[in-house]
DNA sequence: CGTGCGACCTGGGGGC
DNA sequence: TGCCCCCAGGTCGCAC
């Protein structure tokens, strides 16, 4: 389930395998992974094919490649010379960099032809970017890019420029940004009339965080899910975006949180945090906290947002005041 | 406008 | 063996 350290694993990879290559021919075989992109196939291949990719950059969940074309610029808006195509991994969706050769994926649904380019000891790098996706929750489009609000660069990568794609300009800059600001978080958090948990997956408020991080940040921060957010004073709210910081900078390091093979970097690997998991998944298993303080309690799975919520009920109990 | 819910998807697993 | 239903869940559009 790609959230934030995950979409980062898979930027990290594009940015040192794509960036600065030329996208030479596009096939799309699943146009519905292309839903986003509202002016059809052939408009899109049309703006992918014969553009350099310069920057790689991400905000939350949402990843682009900010697109230069050789030929001046394509946009009809002269304060956007260059596009974004972006991509949303949903659920299941995957980036891959391989050989044009390797047999295609049964899921594969768009594939771009790649420039000729080597890395620095001059071994040729494989010239297939493809994107295979299982449940289609994700896909690519082409965009113009938008000033930022705030003047800052639109999201975390080599980009410096303040731009940002309109589709991800409600996005909420996330705890791994620099120009994340928790005093902020915390403001429209007590404005709220909501619960922590719905708060934390609310992509506006802040972003990068899914179902399995939320849960291990609050486990972590020892706060309920229904815990209301007017309720927040700005130690629990440092707290908890603390809690999130340190989970998602940990699952980066550890590649990204993999089930099965729906989650895999670039290169196709796996990533090995789910191994470290103290919350998600854990129904019936002793809470290792308590055990660690000589506790035995069992953590729990209850439903909350019409979805699973796994929690210690003694680290976490439920407030009086909880909120749906 | 803030809030919450259903639709969009596919494959795997359990029940019968 | 097969069929049906449920579950996983990020984002968007729509209803209230």
């Amino acid at each position: 389930m790609p959230e934030l350290p995950e979409v980062e694993v898979v930027r990290r990879g594009l940015a040192r395998w794509v960036t600065g290559r030329t996208v030479e021919d596009v096939d799309v075989l699943d146009a519905r992974s292309l839903r986003r992109h509202v002016h059809g196939v052939e408009d899109f291949r049309g703006n992918v094919t014969g553009a350099r990719v310069t920057d790689v950059v991400r905000r939350g969940k949402f990843l682009w490649m900010i697109l230069e074309d050789p030929d001046g610029p394509r946009s009809a808006l002269a304060a956007a010379p260059s596009t974004a195509l972006m991509a949303h991994l949903g659920m299941s969706g995957q980036l891959l960099i391989e050989e044009p050769d390797a047999p295609l994926e049964k899921h594969l649904k768009v594939r771009l032809r790649l420039s000729a380019a080597s890395d620095a000891d001059g071994t040729p790098l494989p010239a297939d970017l493809r994107f295979v996706d299982q449940r289609i929750f994700g896909g690519m489009f082409v965009t113009d890019l938008e000033p930022t609000t705030d003047g800052r660069p639109g999201g975390l990568g080599g980009g410096s420029l303040p731009l940002i794609p309109r589709q991800a300009a409600h996005i909420a800059r996330d705890p791994l940004d620099p120009a994340f600001s928790a005093e902020s978080f915390h403001r429209r958090l007590r404005e709220r009339k909501t619960s922590l948990k719905r708060a934390l997956l609310d992509q506006g408020l802040i972003s990068g965080i899914g179902n399995i991080y939320a849960d291990e940040a609050l486990w972590a921060a020892r706060m309920h899910y229904a815990r209301p957010t007017d309720t927040l004073r700005r130690p629990d709210t440092l707290r908890i975006v603390e809690a999130v910081t340190t989970v998602m900078r940990r699952a980066l390091e550890a590649g990204g949180t993999s089930f099965d093979s729906l989650y895999v970097n670039v290169n196709g690997a796996s990533g090995y945090f789910a191994r470290d998991l103290e919350a998600y998944g854990r129904a019936g298993q002793p809470c290792r906290r308590c055990l660690s303080e000589g506790r035995t309690t069992l953590m729990r799975r209850e439903a909350f947002m019409n979805r699973s919520s796994f929690l210690c009920l003694f680290c976490q109990p439920r407030p009086r005041n909880a909120r749906a």
